[in-house]
DNA sequence: AAGCCGGGGAA
DNA sequence: TTCCCAGGCTT
């Protein structure tokens, strides 16, 4: 099927202005392409604004310090994106003096650049003829062709791979590749498409079997699961804090929080204070508890819920490592720590 | 092959 | 509520 008529048609008449559309530097589109991997362009766009401002070459991001990196992606989401790109940052300035690689192949062997990542850089940068598959290149061609196949099954991922191999422009893989992406977000969008406008109507079969509501097909999702969280906000003399940092595989990895104790259901305050991990981190140390709001805060997350409360504990004694908490925002922690200390800060301090 | 990893916006 | 977003990595 050759669709690049209506496509590239529909492109020049209706595309979006995007900054990363004005460049064929591989720095800025591999930053780009990162940021939006499962992130909507509106969401991305300003944290593109900052990186590019913050870090004008691949130069300035490897030498940054991995927490700044972090912080200035703080609200993103998905922060192994944010360590990889920094890995990635210092591999490129370090082993290829700063100049990124130029093919499908080779691009692909970097950290956080998968299949998708991989041929867009290659295919906008290089006009290399590889076909990208996104969520939206997905929707498209399972509409196109009225496929039933899942799309998140392995047989999916190859046959819609091969199959916008196949109907990629080879002449201008760069345009065709954005062109049908940009068609899927604006024209042949997941709920309500513009069917009765489209220029390749007469070319669908979802539309002639009248099963476009139904493409593309996708196994559903394991369920959530429900985690209790108990965040325990140190206030002692000088108004200094405790956080502690991250670490392993789970959530918001290399992120800061408030010290943890984490529970199988909700605790009551009792409950809390006999805990083995209460009691590690306050010792002997005398102390005066209070909860920070009566209903727990649920923080929603794609596949799991976090029901969370934020304990306040007043201690005279000075603990190690402190710091003033008016210096946490210094630090890169998540959105549901950034929420809760605007809240106590706003209530506490005015 | 399946599970995990965030946060936000639209319907 | 549910779905999905210019996906990739780990097991």
């Amino acid at each position: 099927m050759q669709i690049t008529t209506e496509l590239f048609t529909w492109y020049s008449e209706n595309k979006r202005e995007l900054p990363w559309r004005n460049t064929r530097e591989p720095y800025h589109i591999w930053l780009s392409e990162i940021m939006l991997q499962q992130t909507r362009i509106e969401q991305g766009l300003p944290y593109y604004y900052r990186f590019t401002e913050k870090y004008p070459t691949v130069f300035d991001l490897a030498n940054a310090p991995i927490d700044e990196v972090l912080k200035l992606w703080q609200g993103l989401g998905y922060y192994s994106r944010a360590r990889n790109l920094h890995e990635t940052a210092k591999f490129v300035t370090e082993k290829l003096n700063g100049v990124f690689p130029k093919s499908y192949v080779e691009l692909k062997k970097l950290k956080g650049i998968g299949d998708y990542t991989a041929a867009a850089i290659a295919s906008f940068c290089y006009n290399e003829p590889v076909a990208v598959v996104d969520g939206n290149v997905y929707r498209v061609l399972s509409r196109l062709f009225d496929l039933d196949t899942p799309i998140n099954s392995s047989a999916g991922i190859k046959e819609f791979k091969l199959l916008a191999q196949e109907i990629l422009n080879k002449k201008d893989p760069a345009t065709h590749n954005q062109a049908l992406m940009e068609f899927g977000a604006i024209q042949c969008k997941p709920q309500n498409p513009y069917c009765l406008l489209c220029p390749l109507s007469s070319k669908c079969l979802a539309l002639r079997n009248n099963t476009v509501k139904e493409r593309p097909i996708k196994l559903k999702k394991s369920k959530i699961k429900h985690r209790y969280f108990n965040y325990l906000v140190f206030n002692h003399q000088d108004k200094k804090t405790l956080l502690e940092q991250r670490t392993g595989k789970g959530i918001w990895n290399g992120l800061y929080q408030f010290p943890l104790v984490e529970s199988n259901d909700h605790f009551s305050e009792k409950e809390l204070i006999a805990s083995e991990d209460f009691k590690k981190i306050l010792g002997e140390r005398e102390f005066e508890i209070t909860l920070f709001r009566d209903e727990p805060k649920i923080h929603k997350l794609s596949h799991q819920h976090l029901h969370t409360r934020f304990w306040i504990v007043e201690t005279k004694l000075d603990l190690d490592k402190s710091i003033f908490i008016n210096e946490v925002e210094k630090y890169p922690v998540p959105v549901l720590i950034e929420n809760f200390l605007n809240e106590y800060l706003s209530e506490a301090y005015n």
